[in-house]
RNA sequence: CGGGGCGUAGCUCAGUCUGGUUAGAGUACCUGGUUUGGGACCAGGGGGUCGAAGGUUCGAGUCCUUUCGCCCCGACCA
């Protein structure tokens, strides 16, 4: 291509609403323009990036077996109907009527869509296992989409959907999956990590998220010192604590502790660790059709986490409880307590199990107990893993201790089970003859969300740093002097040797001077420019790398193999 | 959903509080010239229903009402 008559329309200032550094590149290099909330347009480079993952994840899943199909964008509403995600999704889910006055939703996922698609079609065990995928813009109306490509409302997914007739081979695909998406991040250029996710509104059992680490990164990991442990905040657990601090000694009793009400108030008051209070949290969960007040206990070191709440209750959601909703129940802010605690639904923190010397709320107006032992309620109350884990706990797997980082969700791979089979009936008959629901899997890759993330991880104060199985074009020929005709000889000369040679060459043709130039090559971020221009007297020519901003004389000789080596290697 | 901010040239913004010729700057763009190793300079030029609708006024970018759009913060520890 050459520049003159390429679309690319940089800039030198970024759109006022831009924060992170890959919206403000690609905005300023002419990769994306947004065109309203959450939506944006590809220009040509951004075309040429998405292609190269596309066919990066193409490649990887043929080697798997995964088969490419595509599904229509607008999908029929009764099929969300069908499986009762039409409430689970909510506002997220784009819905209006065709002419004939027909629901229809734009598909933010496709697991109704796609067992609607083998249902009736593979309708034997022989035909299992069978992975289908496919490539193609997804719509999520969320409430406050950002950070330019990073959280848009339409977005390009890879998502892709696996078929079994056991557990076991589900098992397998999964692993084998796990292995692809690794593959493919890896191939990119990407540094990431493998993480236990919670399964939100997908549903199912297992999943693991592929987190692409950088600190722009909207969710938050914890990973282990030792080991290749990593998870989710939301979905992280621990062992056991370890270095517990010295137990205060008291005896059962009732303390006045008039206006002591945060656990930094009450630990301070009895001077005791915040481990061994504990702290509520009372919240408003809802379901379907109702909705309940419903007291967390945590130790007073803890705090509430709140998938795993809404998980430990089956909700479909938790909001906060405000305080008419609890005066109306009866219970006391500041000085509710797990013992005795008849008011409300509660949820106590499996870390609480038998805890002893614990000060806790009275469930009366300035009290709290002290010395209180939990393992009288530890056969009648319901315990669960509610407590976000903090930094510095220990390793569920060895003796190391968990730190936090941010990570970019790139990738999310599922076990699904017989979830969306069951709802939508899609049944095959098994070795006996009998009917039996798909046992399914489900792999999401994000691609516009992909391109965002090389940049997050790949840029300096100049513009992008594009890898080079990701650059929309590896070599940018650039001229000096325009008006030097031994220079744009040789230019023309080496610009299409490379096109021959099939290197995605560009050609900064332009009449410009030469910061202009290199300026703008490094905001687009092309692997390598090479430089025609005041070396040419000694028979030179300049390479100059973007990720390391080197120059390096090559003889105008050798300039043709020694492009072709770098942009091989 | 709750709270806040902003809509003026392609882009970044001033002007609005305190209404008053023909609405500005920088940048980008076009023409000509100079320049040619880090977004250079000189001269000339094109480009605006001041987000939209309604109202107040002799007069509205500016005041009032309505509305649309975009952005930010929040959705936690009893």
């Amino acid at each position: 291509m050459r520049r003159t008559q390429a679309f690319i329309p940089t800039s030198k200032e970024a759109p006022s609403d831009a924060q992170l550094a890959s919206h403000i590149f690609l905005s300023r290099a002419g990769f994306v323009t947004q065109s309203a909330a959450g939506l944006y347009n590809y220009l040509p480079l951004a075309k040429r990036v998405i292609k190269k993952i596309e066919n990066i994840v193409n490649e990887e899943m043929t080697k798997v077996g995964a088969q490419e199909v595509e599904l229509s964008f607008v999908t029929p509403a009764d099929l969300w109907e069908e499986s009762g995600r039409i409430e689970k999704f909510g506002k997220e889910l784009l819905r209006f009527k065709d002419r004939k006055d027909t629901q229809f939703v734009l598909a933010p996922t496709n697991e109704e869509m796609m067992v609607d698609f083998v249902r009736n079609r593979i309708t034997s065990y022989k035909n299992l296992p069978v992975n289908l995928y496919q490539i193609k813009t997804k719509f999520r109306d969320e409430a406050r989409p950002r950070f330019g490509l990073m959280r848009g409302r339409e977005f390009i997914m890879k998502d892709g959907y696996s078929f079994h007739s056991c557990s076991e081979d589900l098992d397998r695909e999964f692993d084998v999956m796990e292995a692809a998406y690794k593959k493919i991040l890896t191939r990119l250029g990407l540094d990431y990590r493998v993480v236990e996710a919670d399964s939100g509104a997908i549903g199912g059992s297992e999943s693991k998220e592929l987190m692409v680490i950088a600190d722009s990164g909207e969710d938050t990991i914890a990973v282990c010192s030792k080991c290749e442990y990593g998870a989710n905040i939301e979905a992280a657990t621990r062992s056991e604590r370890k270095e517990i601090p010295e137990a205060p000694e008291a005896e059962f009793n009732k303390f006045l502790t008039p206006n002591i009400k945060s656990i930094d108030e009450l630990a301070g008051f009895f001077k005791v660790d915040p481990y061994y209070t504990v702290k509520t949290v009372a919240k408003k969960v809802i379901y379907e059709d109702s909705e309940e007040i419903v007291l967390f206990f945590l130790r007073g070191s803890d705090n509430l986490q709140e998938v795993k709440a809404v998980n430990a209750t089956e909700a479909l959601d938790i909001v906060d409880a405000n305080e008419e909703e609890l005066q109306a129940l009866g219970v006391i802010p500041g000085f509710i307590g797990p013992l005795d605690q008849d008011k409300a639904k509660h949820v106590i923190d499996s870390s609480l199990k038998n805890a002893r010397n614990m000060i806790c709320g009275a469930n009366e107006q300035d009290y709290h107990f002290v010395g209180a032992d939990l393992s009288v309620i530890s056969e009648v109350a319901y315990f669960a893993d509610i407590a976000e884990v903090n930094a510095g706990d220990s390793c569920p797997h060895c003796d190391g201790e968990l730190n936090f980082t941010k990570g970019i969700e790139v990738g999310h791979i599922f076990k699904l089970g017989t979830t969306y089979s069951k709802a939508l009936k899609a049944e095959f008959l098994d070795e006996n003859g009998k009917a039996q629901p798909f046992i399914m899997g489900t792999y999401g890759m994000g691609i516009s969300r992909l391109v965002a993330s090389v940049i997050e991880q790949h840029h300096d104060e100049n513009g992008c740093i594009w890898t080079k199985s990701t650059a929309p074009y590896m070599v940018n020929i650039m001229v000096s002097n325009i008006k030097d005709e031994e220079q744009i000889a040789l230019g023309e000369k080496l610009y299409s040797e490379l096109q021959e040679a099939n290197v995605e060459v560009i050609f900064d043709d332009r009449k410009e001077r030469f910061g202009f130039k290199m300026k703008d090559a490094e905001l687009i971020g092309f692997p390598y420019t090479v430089i025609i221009g005041k070396e040419l007297v000694n028979g030179n020519v300049q390479v100059y790398e973007r990720s390391t901003t080197e120059k390096t004389a090559v003889s105008v000789e050798n300039i043709l193999g020694e492009i072709m080596e770098l942009s091989n290697s």
